[in-house]
DNA sequence: AGAATAGTGTCTCTAAGACAGTATGAT
DNA sequence: ATCATACTGTCTTAGAGACACTATTCT
């Protein structure tokens, strides 16, 4: 390499894009899964991993535009919400040399996934989140990442509205509240969960009710698909 | 360059670490800075930014030793406080191409430190931060990086006992409210403050008094230096 | 009527906030 | 005694949690 200045006598690391994608799947946590590639060269071939990969220095403006890129890749959802979690950085987590990757989590609604599976064919799953893990082995340093966005998702649910981006466009409170203890893994009290969320400036009633065998339910939808609403008291954490 | 393997066919960001160390002086928050080099080549020649740099890829096993060496290069600190903020990369944040860096936040008490603008002469300095900023005009994107790292400190220090790491290592009580009261940059309620601290497992009174002109003060010291201490509420951040 | 879920009334509990009061040293 | 700061007593307030109660639809 020439040395054309301070800047050219550094090597630089590898540097990827991680995406943990969560969303509900049969009244559970999952999170998107991609097959690692068996090519020669390819690390971990045929092991499950979070997705993600290179940033495109040509079409990435910066690492969030990257991250929305290979969501929308995957997923085809454009409009999610998505949070940086932190950047892992190493000499040994990559065979491939000095590596960091920068890891996103993403929340979508179920209903504005439904593409995923099939244009990839069997390369890409969701899969369930079981405590702070999933079923499947992950290559690299994937099972720590996964573990660190399921942590920064549950703990951030513990005190802000963070569940609300996994409704679909309208929801009863009732649905918001399982989504909750979904994330959670654990029940709420009812009484406060409705006040709570309430009381804040989080929901609009829509005119029109969800029925059911039972007392039809008032419908809500968000005020704001923006940022989510931040509690100023966490739930106590240790009730079930 | 060789295609040998998918690896070889991305370019690489530049990739750097910096650091906003804190740190009270004259009873107010500081941040450390450092002079930009003029050496041709060098963006913004000879203006201060945020002490940080390139990974030595040799030296440096993961980022965080990467951060802690260049704190203790600029302070001698070797134990401090120590979290990751996040990572900026983009095309457009460096002249010198697509880069990203990873920032860091140190917190080290004041008399830790008493070594730095000596080494590097004049090229370091602590500087006053009001508000969210410095009266220097900073390289880079290093404004905001700052900005993000005095935000997360002041919300973490709504729920967290983070000041306890500017500390000396004895203390007293109306110190450490002291401490908080100068990165919250509010004042609060002396028994309310008392109560909260003393009903974790933060402190430790230790068998002396601090004496001046008035009643003695009761001296502590942390029960442990590693993690800070989470409260289960914040502060109500509104008052003055 | 009964099942099922929506939604409320009300009490308790915890910890913050307000603020006045007492305690103990130096001068 | 006075001042300054340390420390406490106690009332108020906000919001979580518990839990029983009422409301409304369907079958």
């Amino acid at each position: 390499m020439l040395a054309m200045s301070t800047v050219e006598t550094f090597e630089r690391p590898l540097t990827t894009v991680d995406l943990a994608i969560f969303s509900i799947q049969d009244e559970a946590l999952h999170v998107l899964l991609v097959k690692r590639p068996a090519a020669k060269g390819e690390p971990y071939p045929n092991l499950w991993a979070l997705p993600g990969g290179f940033i495109d220095l040509d079409r990435d403006d910066d690492l969030e535009a990257c991250a929305s890129r290979k969501l929308k890749e995957k997923t085809g959802v454009v409009t999610p919400y998505l949070e940086q979690v932190g950047t892992w950085g190493g000499a040994k987590r990559d065979p491939r040399g000095w590596s960091t990757t920068t890891l996103y989590f993403a929340l979508v609604a179920a209903d504005s996934v439904a593409l995923i599976p099939g244009g990839n064919a069997g390369d890409a799953k969701w899969a369930r989140v079981d405590g702070h893990r999933v079923r499947d082995k992950l290559a690299f340093d994937h099972a720590e990442l996964l573990q660190e966005a399921v942590e920064r998702l549950r703990s951030k649910v513990e005190y802000t509205s963070l569940p609300a981006f996994l409704m679909p466009s309208e929801f009863t409170l009732s649905e918001l509240q399982r989504m909750y203890e979904i994330t959670l893994d654990r029940l709420l009290e009812k009484k406060a969960f409705r006040t709570r969320v309430l009381a804040t400036e989080l929901l609009e009633e829509v005119p029109r009710m969800r029925s059911g065998a039972n007392r039809p339910a008032q419908l809500y939808k968000l005020k704001s698909r923006k940022k989510p609403i931040f509690f100023t008291r966490a739930l106590s954490g240790e009730r079930g």
